[in-house]
DNA sequence: CAATTTAAGTATCGACTCGATACAATGTTT
DNA sequence: AAACATTGTATCGAGTCGATACTTAAATTG
């Protein structure tokens, strides 16, 4: 009866394992991937060392260096942050934006494609339950969109500019801020 | 429209990134963990260094290193084999068998039980075609059943001992081989 | 408000991963 | 028998990763 779960799992494993040594061809590392994957994707609370530890799981030691090996590499930018002293902002360069265009991922992606057909919808749907399960039970965060946070305040069309606002860091939100994704998100 | 297939990429890997860093505390590795669990599934034409790199998409040495590394830690025995001198038998110890009961990848099986409640069915069904999609797409090889192959060759009930055999390699087959997965399995 | 505690980031260590290269020994072709 | 291919190992360099120690800055507490 859980055969079928132990099949699935050993599956996940399989083809994070095969997509991974894929990764590997070329003057990126998957653990660098991830992080520049992250970054294109996070809203300016969350492109930070801090953030990607929580993201991957991982720790502030690795994840130092790995977002130093980037920048070596040119893909990112570190300057200091304003907000914290402490902290540092992480950006992608247009170097690293070009590289993000040759993301393996789109490769597994086209794999996926091809293997469902037209009803990726599901796969996504599925796997997205089985994170949401993994998350929880390891006291991750979720990562959702900004827009679908709690503390999201949309404002009415009247004002012009800004025009949402975050209840927690009590920061205004740009359009493009609210799409992405965010460390402090609570659903 | 290609927007689910790359959401499920994405999803995969950080699925897989997240359940990676959990599999480190211990006293195995990721790429450990994958050794033992394929040795423990394997069929006797299948447990050598060579099937392993195979199966892994990984290269020798780097295998080579991984099953060094296990025989140190106890987990694994190596013996020159019979069929050809080059090649080395690697075989689970008991102590592999025992640290096997607490396979990391069976908590994961737990959270996609958890997620999909009973039909993790659809799950398995899904991720294999993902996999096969893969295995395809870069020359690799699938790893079924020994006793689904194209070479296998069940023998009537009349003749006892070892029933089954393999055209290929033109050696009989144990029941437990059979059930086993193999490097030369063709659909 | 000063003292303590907590948090962010970096540096370093050791074991491991991984591709690449070189090499020895054995198999296979020709 | 000679040329070629395959299996496994050793070694190198860059990277990963957890752990530990340290600095600086922020948050708490008295």
């Amino acid at each position: 009866m859980t055969d079928d779960a132990i099949a699935a799992a050993a599956l996940l494993e399989r083809i994070s394992q095969l997509t991974r040594t894929e990764e590997q061809n070329g003057d990126l590392y998957p653990a660098q991937w991830t992080v520049l994957r992250f970054l294109a994707r996070a809203n300016r609370f969350s492109r930070n060392p801090m953030a990607i530890t929580h993201y991957m799981g991982s720790t502030r030691g690795t994840v130092s260096q790995t977002v130093i090996a980037l920048e070596r590499k040119g893909y990112v930018a570190r300057t200091p942050s304003m907000r914290d002293k402490r902290s540092v902002d992480v950006e992608v360069t247009e170097s690293g934006v070009e590289k993000l265009a040759a993301d393996p991922i789109l490769k597994l992606a086209e794999e996926v494609r091809s293997a469902l057909g037209e009803q990726p919808k599901q796969a996504r749907t599925m796997l997205e339950k089985i994170l949401a399960n993994l998350v929880a039970a390891n006291g991750g965060r979720p990562f959702g969109q900004c827009r679908t946070c709690r503390h999201f305040k949309p404002q009415s069309g009247t004002t012009k500019g800004q025009p949402h606002h975050c209840g927690l860091l009590e920061e205004d939100l740009s359009e493009t801020d609210s799409d992405a994704i965010c460390v402090e998100q609570v659903a």
